[in-house]
DNA sequence: ATGGCGTACACCGTACGA
């Protein structure tokens, strides 16, 4: 007989890496989540900021670029980046890890970090990319789920799954982000087997990660929740909360996307 | 009202994000 551990998994979108580091560094501080999925680090591999992260407690596996997109995973013991790519879907964009880790229990959590693709605008080159990228990815978590028990796919997904995610439903309507076949994309994963665990949980009304830095979104709240914690039903099953934690973006220079946790006993 | 702001790279503007 042994207790149950809380087990606390954040995703957050940073939009640069080297630019948030401090901020991260309070939220870890203050938070001291067990796993944080990271996006938009924007970081080569070569720079990444791991010694800082070191001393902050935690250990990184990343997989990042120059400018643009990059994941990372931090955790409380060493991990490797063990996959980068979506298999079979060739991409120079660093969007994707994914990493094993260790439970209390002796069972292992598999953990898949996403940087969906924007999609730019409906019927764009971009918005093309972004339905191939997740047609694939749903390929590739069938594949995944056959062969973990405990799966949690996290991230920036850039789709709002449904209305009530988005502060002006009206004026997003057929919009990037909340199109039918973004939608229906994200849905084909739920069918297959993943939770949305959010909304497990009763929420405030107009709960987003997301605001606009423009036109003050957020003091608006003019945002969307895009940002989620997708669990196998396994693991889902054992998830006993997950929150938004809008605090780190009413700091000065914040991400324009804020973190998400979940809390799994397990 | 398709702007608004922020980051990166590079150059004093452009690409991109959502």
């Amino acid at each position: 007989m042994y207790d149950d551990v809380a087990l606390r998994i954040a995703t957050w979108n940073v939009n640069s890496l080297r630019v948030r580091l401090p901020q991260l560094g309070e939220w870890l501080a203050a938070s001291q989540p067990d796993i944080v999925a990271l996006q938009e680090t924007k970081s080569p591999d070569a720079d990444f900021p791991a010694a800082a992260l070191q001393t902050l407690g935690y250990h990184a596996a990343f997989s990042g670029q120059k400018t643009y997109n990059g994941v990372a995973v931090l955790a409380r013991q060493p991990l490797a980046a063990e996959i980068v790519d979506i298999p079979g879907f060739t991409d120079p964009q660093r969007r994707v890890l994914a990493t094993t880790l260790p439970l209390a229990s002796g069972a292992a959590l598999r953990v898949i970090d996403l940087y969906v693709p924007n999609g730019q605008a409906v019927g764009s080159e971009k918005y093309a990319y972004k339905l191939e990228w997740l047609a694939a990815l749903r390929r590739w978590l069938q594949q995944e789920s056959a062969q973990h028990q405990n799966l949690v796919v996290l991230g920036d997904f850039n789709i709002a799954p449904e209305d009530r995610d988005v502060h002006d439903p009206k004026a997003w309507e057929g919009n990037v982000h909340v199109s039918p076949a973004e939608r229906a994309a994200l849905a084909a994963l739920v069918e297959d087997g993943f939770v949305d665990v959010f909304r497990q949980f009763e929420q405030p009304e107009r709960s987003f990660s997301w605001w606009d830095y423009r036109a003050a979104g957020f003091r608006r709240n003019h945002g969307l929740r895009i940002d989620l914690i997708l669990a196998s039903r396994t693991l889902a099953a054992r998830c006993t909360a997950c929150v938004i934690d809008r605090e780190p973006r009413t700091a000065e220079r914040p991400s324009d996307h804020t973190p998400v946790i979940a809390t799994f006993d397990i």
